[in-house]
DNA sequence: GTCCAGGGCCGTT
DNA sequence: AACGGCCATGGA
């Protein structure tokens, strides 16, 4: 087993700094949108997508200027699949996104404040209640949205923790802990969600790079390492 | 044409 | 707990 502090320092090495959630900052300083809601819409619009096409149905919703909770809850459900129809799925994603706008408008009257406010794994239980939001989106809401230290799965972890030997067990929720408790032991806890950024987005470019379904191990930075062989 | 992407749900084993 | 089918688009 390989330490997660030793594969953090590694990916470090080689990528650098990442900070890393693909966001318009001139769209915010010109509409004045929540750009923590913009988060939202695309943590659930990415779900099992590309974020080229996320992107661009992200656009669509700006330039129409739809991409805020009232928009959305008030929007016909025919014009936001239109909307939204590059990024796919935009059956079930219409729905999951007039879903989360409800939930905000309706239990916390819009304000993103009074949300991010309770308290953390509160806000978790909450998001996982509503239909189309799993653990991933929940936790990519906190994180990236929230600011919260909170660290992401996703597929990419999961792969990377099998073939490396981190891990013995694959399910989100141990693969989450094994994460958190380690750097929470390492790392000073305000900087923890700083750590959890970096951490993912070093996964993800491990994953697309190296770590791929067909993966080129060759020049993988954590070869020797790994147990794992094409 | 084929493969796959920063999931989640639901049903089956 | 783990797996399979399903949902849909666009880029490589």
């Amino acid at each position: 087993m390989i330490k997660i502090q030793k594969v953090y320092n590694i990916l470090y090495s080689k990528f650098g700094d990442l900070e890393w959630w693909p966001i318009d900052k001139k769209y915010h300083i010109k509409n004045s949108t929540d750009p923590r809601f913009e988060i939202i819409i695309g943590a659930i619009l990415t779900q099992n997508t590309a974020w080229s096409n996320v992107e661009k149905a992200l656009i669509n919703l700006k330039e129409n200027g739809k991409l805020d909770i009232k928009s959305i809850i008030e929007i016909p459900d025919l014009e936001l699949k239109k909307l939204i129809k590059p990024s796919g799925f935009f059956n079930q994603k219409s729905k999951r996104l007039k879903k989360i706008s409800k939930f905000l408008f309706e239990k916390y009257k819009s304000d993103m404040d009074l949300f991010f406010k309770k308290d953390t794994k509160k806000i978790r239980e909450d998001l996982l209640e509503i239909n189309g939001i799993g653990p991933e989106t929940a936790d990519s809401i906190l994180l990236y949205a929230g600011n919260k230290p909170v660290f992401v799965v996703d597929s990419y972890t999961k792969r990377i923790c099998k073939r490396l030997p981190i891990k013995t067990e694959i399910t989100y929720d141990s693969i989450q802990k094994h994460f958190e408790n380690n750097f929470s032991n390492v790392f000073d806890k305000k900087d923890l969600t700083k750590i959890y950024n970096q951490m993912h987005a070093m996964i993800v470019e491990l994953a697309k790079n190296y770590c791929k379904k067909n993966p080129d191990c060759k020049n993988c930075p954590l070869k020797k390492y790994c147990k794992y062989e094409k």
